[in-house]
DNA sequence: TCCGCCCGACTGACCGTTCGGTCATTTTGT
DNA sequence: ACAAAATGACCGAACGGTCAGTCGGGCGGA
């Protein structure tokens, strides 16, 4: 038994060292730049090592994106249940994925750089659960009527989704002169909430 | 004169012909999927041909992709102006918009497939034209006291690009099961002007 | 305890392929 | 006939992937 498990455990640990020096990667140079040598040469393995734990080059590129969104979801779970107002809950999860960016800018490209299509056609990946977690948001809400009901709420989170991806990648490269967390929130919700329109009619 | 203006005639026929190649075979292909020897095929000349009109893949590509854009903001053009409401005017363009994409898959990989941050790269661009365009649409209703003035217009066009972008992948992505133009438009219109606010409170 | 054998993780030189770009040659138009 | 345009065979670079060889740690026999 700790044979196996010590085996299983150095593998883990080379499968993840070898995730993590691909996301830096893909950070620096893009998803299409990111070169199988690049990306040994980050880890400190040969070449020839990565295809002792990944099949080929795609494996590698879709597992690493997984681990990113379990990572994503993760963060944002927590604010996603409660019985705050809806306002305050997205609040707070638009504020956990900004500040998940801001932290990781290193997992933005394996992310939100993977065209979409790619990752719809992967069955259970979790870019799906990262979805669906935001489908069960806008559903719940119109559930309890804070929200407008005439809308999909598949319809809903992938409008969100759009939203929020444009400004993470705004937010990446004016790394300058950035605006706060808290303003692009603000800016955030209150458009998806109120919307454009004048407040005076 | 007739002279010069001959050579130039035929001269601007060929980039122009060889740009619409390359639009299709990006939209068949994908951008990086696209090789100068598709390209060339596509138009019916030779791969060295190519090179007298273009310097390089990436002097082609880029001016391809000012060509989609700039078809894509002729388009749009006549939407923009007038006197009817704002949200009537929003409505039109997004129609025009989507319809531009129905009708002429092949420019979007040409224009939103490309990343962002290069086409901010291009100096005088007509990308930068698209997005000013929509600026000066909504900074127009913001004087006029059609929309909220406290979110810098910049920042309403980044959020409505966002939109689009997704809006439109999704609809080439689901060809099959899609929704009519004028529903997603009003989706679109609707959320942006009202949000997704409870229309009780 | 120590030595030598052995196994498998690891290596990196190498291969086949693909692509962007060049240029000597051929074709075309006048 | 000749200049300009067009051609496509060719080149070097770069990539993903392979595999014969290396090396070190553990095991078994003396």
């Amino acid at each position: 038994m700790s044979r196996k498990t010590k085996e299983e455990i150095v593998e883990e640990f080379r499968c993840a060292s070898i995730q993590d020096a691909a996301m830096r990667v893909i950070a620096r140079k893009g998803l299409d730049d990111a070169t199988i040598q690049d990306i040994a040469d980050e880890a400190g393995i040969a070449k020839g090592t990565l295809y002792v734990y990944f099949r080929d080059r795609e494996e590698l590129l879709a597992k690493t994106a997984d681990r990113a969104f379990d990572s994503l979801v993760a963060e944002l779970e927590p604010a996603f249940d409660g019985d705050a107002p809806f306002a305050e809950r997205l609040g707070n999860v638009v504020l956990r994925q900004l500040r998940f960016y801001d932290e990781n800018r290193a997992l933005f490209q394996a992310t939100l750089a993977i065209p979409q299509a790619a990752l719809h056609k992967r069955r259970p990946g979790s870019y799906a659960r990262y979805a669906a977690r935001l489908e069960k948001l806008f559903a719940d809400a119109q559930a309890r009527g804070e929200i407008r009901s005439d809308i999909d709420p598949v319809t809903i989170a992938a409008i969100y989704r759009d939203c929020m991806r444009g400004m993470i990648i705004r937010r990446i490269e004016q790394k300058q002169t950035r605006t706060s967390r808290e303003t692009d929130t603000e800016t955030i919700v209150s458009v998806l909430v109120r919307g454009i329109a004048s407040g005076e009619k």
